[in-house]
DNA sequence: TCAAAGGCGACACTGAGTGA
DNA sequence: TCACTCAGTGTCGCCTTTGA
């Protein structure tokens, strides 16, 4: 059994209105569509350091950071053959989504009630399909050969946590770290075999038989958090474009983290979230320079408008300059530092800024924290430490406007 | 900053099948 | 018969990565 650490029973980050087009079929299921560039993948996935960046072959990653005061870890055990998963594995992870996403025709229910939707657990798909969804013009056995190698590192790959993963339904965050209870990616891989079939002299199937029968699961903890509605729907067609994988790793951490008109990340949160380790000055320069060249190729394909490196310190990361021009206050709580003083202020202990500011929902803490401001200015709050703790526990006040 | 190495994508094919 | 989809083979050269 893994140990649990109870964050908050509440917190529910994410929002219903991922996608723009909801159509009402009751009072409780509504059906929610996709737009047709958009993708979906489960949001510990989108954050978590489990791909190598390394072109050698890594048995196992160890990767240990802080956040809040929360040390937290991850241990990826990978393939006996392939090692750990690369950026090749999560390209082909998230191809495996976007067939699913088409598979289902753009389309889910979900439950207001339950917060759950109804997402399928297994995912029919041909090489072919997975290969241009991966971007590639042209398809062959070698290109098949490295695609089905990827499913299999996928299949294999098993992740410890320590108060890394979150289990959505439970609220809390997974804690054993001794490899008793394991997480894996996917399951149940079914494969169709053109030179199998021939040697049996059995009769080879067209493409929709083909289908039918490959298959992969997406295996049972991240498959429930997706049920629980815990995922992220994120513009699918520009991540495609992305050449370099510190550029995807960004893409991904982003899409998770930004929900407004700009981003602030310091080196150290990057490095930790890419999944790299500093030990030198010279690796640092390096690794600098690289994430400098993604962030021009994530201006290029128009996933941000613009970039600040704060030397030594970090990055700015503009997701609407204009916005951001006219936007009020936004310089306001742009540390941590200053955000957990305003939340002290307020009257909120240790106990509880550790349990509702998390990284995840720091950009919903910086605006409400500029949202209570406004209110107590007109005199519309009369007990400031409760109104705070509500708008941490519930995140429902509407803090839109005041988010950059 | 630059050169070497090798990984990987592009290309031109084949053969089996389906459906109009 | 034609246009299309699928898996599969082998070669070539570009370009990313790595190390000095």
């Amino acid at each position: 059994m893994y140990n649990i650490l109870k964050i908050n029973e509440n917190q529910r980050i994410d929002d219903v209105d991922k996608s723009d087009e909801i159509i009402e079929q009751s009072e409780n299921i509504k059906i929610i569509k996709f737009k047709l560039f958009q993708s979906f993948n489960e949001s510990n996935l989108m954050v978590i350091p489990f791909v190598s960046l390394q072109r050698q072959k890594v048995k196992t990653i160890e990767r240990s950071w802080e956040t809040n005061g929360i040390k937290r870890g991850i241990k990826v055990v990978g393939s006996a053959e392939s090692g750990c998963p690369t950026i090749l594995e999560m390209d082909v992870l998230l191809g495996l989504f976007r067939i699913l996403v088409k598979n289902v025709d753009f389309k889910y229910e979900y439950n207001k009630n339950t917060n759950t939707v109804n997402l399928p657990r297994k995912i029919n798909f041909t090489y072919q399909e997975l290969a241009k969804e991966l971007g590639y013009s042209i398809y062959g056995g070698s290109i098949k050969k490295k695609l089905e190698k990827s499913i299999k590192t996928l299949l294999e790959t098993t992740i410890y946590s320590n108060f890394a993963l979150r289990d959505v339904n439970e609220g809390e965050y997974i804690t054993d770290f001794n490899g008793e209870e394991s997480f894996r990616i996917l399951k149940n891989y079914k494969s169709y075999s053109y030179s199998k079939k021939k040697k049996k002299c059995e009769k080879i199937g067209n493409s929709k038989e083909i289908k039918e029968q490959q298959s992969v699961d997406i295996d049972d903890f991240f498959f429930k958090n997706i049920c629980n509605n815990y995922f992220n729907i994120y513009d699918y067609t520009k991540y495609v474009k992305l050449t370099k994988g510190i550029s995807k790793k960004m893409f991904l951490l982003l899409s998770q983290w930004s929900h407004g008109y700009i981003k602030y990340l310091n080196y150290s949160t990057i490095y930790d979230y890419i999944g790299v380790d500093i030990t030198l000055k010279q690796t640092q320069y390096y690794y600098n320079r690289i994430i400098k060249d993604s962030l021009d190729e994530l201006k290029d394909i128009k996933f941000i408008d613009d970039y600040e490196v704060i030397i030594s310190e970090g990055i700015n990361f503009i997701f609407n300059i204009n916005k951001l021009r006219i936007s009020k206050g936004y310089d306001k709580y742009k540390s941590t530092e200053e955000t957990i003083g305003r939340l002290q202020e307020l009257g909120i202990t240790f106990e509880e800024w550790t349990k509702y500011y998390r990284i995840d929902n720091e950009d919903y803490v910086k605006a409400l924290l500029r949202y209570i401001d406004d209110k107590i200015k007109k005199g519309e709050v009369r007990d400031e430490r409760q109104y705070t703790l509500t708008g941490l526990k519930y995140e429902n006040y509407d803090v839109t406007k005041y988010m950059h």
